[in-house]
DNA sequence: GAAGCCCTCCCCAGTTCTTGGTATATCGCC
DNA sequence: GGCGATATACCAAGAACTGGGGAGGGCTTC
């Protein structure tokens, strides 16, 4: 029965090319599985010239509006937790993905009060290009459909695939590319090594390290050393493990 | 009957504890999904190059000295692919993803000579924490078993969860915790601002900024800037959804 | 009510980073 | 050979960060 729902919203999405006829057949569908409301959201990294964020739902208006002003503030829990798992997660397990503020318990307490109960959430990454979630949310005191969570997965995943094509993102593959030694440096830097302790480390002058940031700053087209380190780890041109060293000396 | 294979493979999941025992698992679902072979692979360094920090497979002998000795992961056209899809993807259709060079065909030859057919593989990717792909091949000249493509695609993301979670490379999510003040400083240094930039956002003096900051960086004993962000967004304390959300995407 | 945390503000000395330059040498490619 | 990319090295000014102090008010908890 679930997969039938799946494999009638993928033939849908064939069809649809505009981002309203995705929100249109998202809210169909999440009706039929039992949900209340659905949010998908698309974001891409970089801040120059690409397409707009996506976000489509049908959440109440008075969430809608709680929501934005929370998002500046940039805390919603379940977009956090969305970069720590693989699959999609209920709303009510999300402590096992991540710590909770008591702002954010606050946020989701006043989601609550805006007829937003609990919530299955989908994410989906990827590097250099995209980060998308789609979620399903039932309203207080409702269960989740639990024996339609697997379809829901499917079905969230096709959402965010077809947003991903009608979004006009997938074309952009301007990943910019570091040099070698400009990676090492940057490496060394997300350490938390400065630039005098990397030219220790790599027998070269401080000056040329200083360098090497400032290419690598300019490539990314981001005026300073954090935003460089985090746009290199959301790339994947860098990684935890690369930076915490948990395993592998190599 | 996709579905309930799916479950089945869930709750068989929940035992598994080694990578072997996954390993096991895998072969056996992907005899029932009518696949012949399977192959996970999981990344924690994002790099592209090396080989993988997990990979379990039951290929043909053959293919996999072929495949370890010519170091072929860092070339195989399927993990490129597997960057620009959000969702699974038979091999046959790879080349809407990605451009396939003369070594590429030259490759997916070599595989079917030993035995590999086509394919389906469910990528997945944690930003900055892991990179994993799971495939599933048929004998050359055999169909896909598109019927159970779906469930394949949940059973896949099912078993890269797994193998993230035996391999050891998550993490307890019960670090320091800072106050939300210093959360909401830390996020908009994240951003790329500096303190003066925040103490206005923030509508407070820049002092207080940078004494938010100091305090957060005490809690988790680092001593710049940058170390704080990462272990901060390394804990799910912030996301990168916080850190690129756009403004009022209204 | 005292202790403890949080938020706010202030000062200062020293260090580090960012931005703007310039310069040499090597390497691969057309 | 010229061109572009890369790696190396240097200088200087100004902005930003770090680490060391101190201090008052609000809130919750015991």
């Amino acid at each position: 029965m679930g997969l039938k729902l799946a494999e009638e919203f993928a033939s849908n999405l064939v069809k649809v090319e505009t981002e309203a006829a995705l929100g249109e057949a998202l809210g169909q569908v999440s009706r039929r599985l039992e949900f209340d409301h659905f949010a998908l959201t698309l974001q891409a990294r970089t801040s120059t010239d690409g397409p707009p964020d996506l976000l489509l739902h049908d959440y109440p208006d008075e969430w809608a509006r709680v929501y934005i002003n929370f998002e500046l503030a940039g805390r919603d829990p379940v977009q956090r937790a969305c970069d720590k798992s693989l699959t999609g997660f209920e709303w009510d397990h999300i402590e096992r993905l991540i710590p909770l503020t008591r702002g954010d318990r606050q946020m989701l307490a006043v989601g609550r009060e805006c007829g937003i109960g609990d919530g299955y959430t989908i994410p989906r990454h990827l590097p250099g290009e995209a980060r998308g979630t789609c979620s399903f949310a039932v309203r207080p005191g409702a269960n989740l459909p639990r024996p339609l969570l697997m379809a829901t997965e499917i079905i969230g995943a096709l959402g965010l695939a077809c947003a991903h094509r009608v979004s006009g993102l997938v074309r952009k593959p301007s990943r910019p590319a570091l040099s070698d030694r400009q990676r090492e440096c940057l490496l060394w830097a997300a350490r938390g090594k400065t630039a005098a302790e990397t030219a220790i480390i790599l027998g070269i002058s401080i000056e040329t390290v200083i360098q090497h940031l400032k290419l690598a700053r300019e490539r990314y087209d981001v005026h300073c050393r954090q935003s460089l380190i985090l746009n290199a780890l959301f790339d994947g041109l860098i990684g935890f493990s690369d930076i915490f060293r948990r395993r592998r000396p190599d």
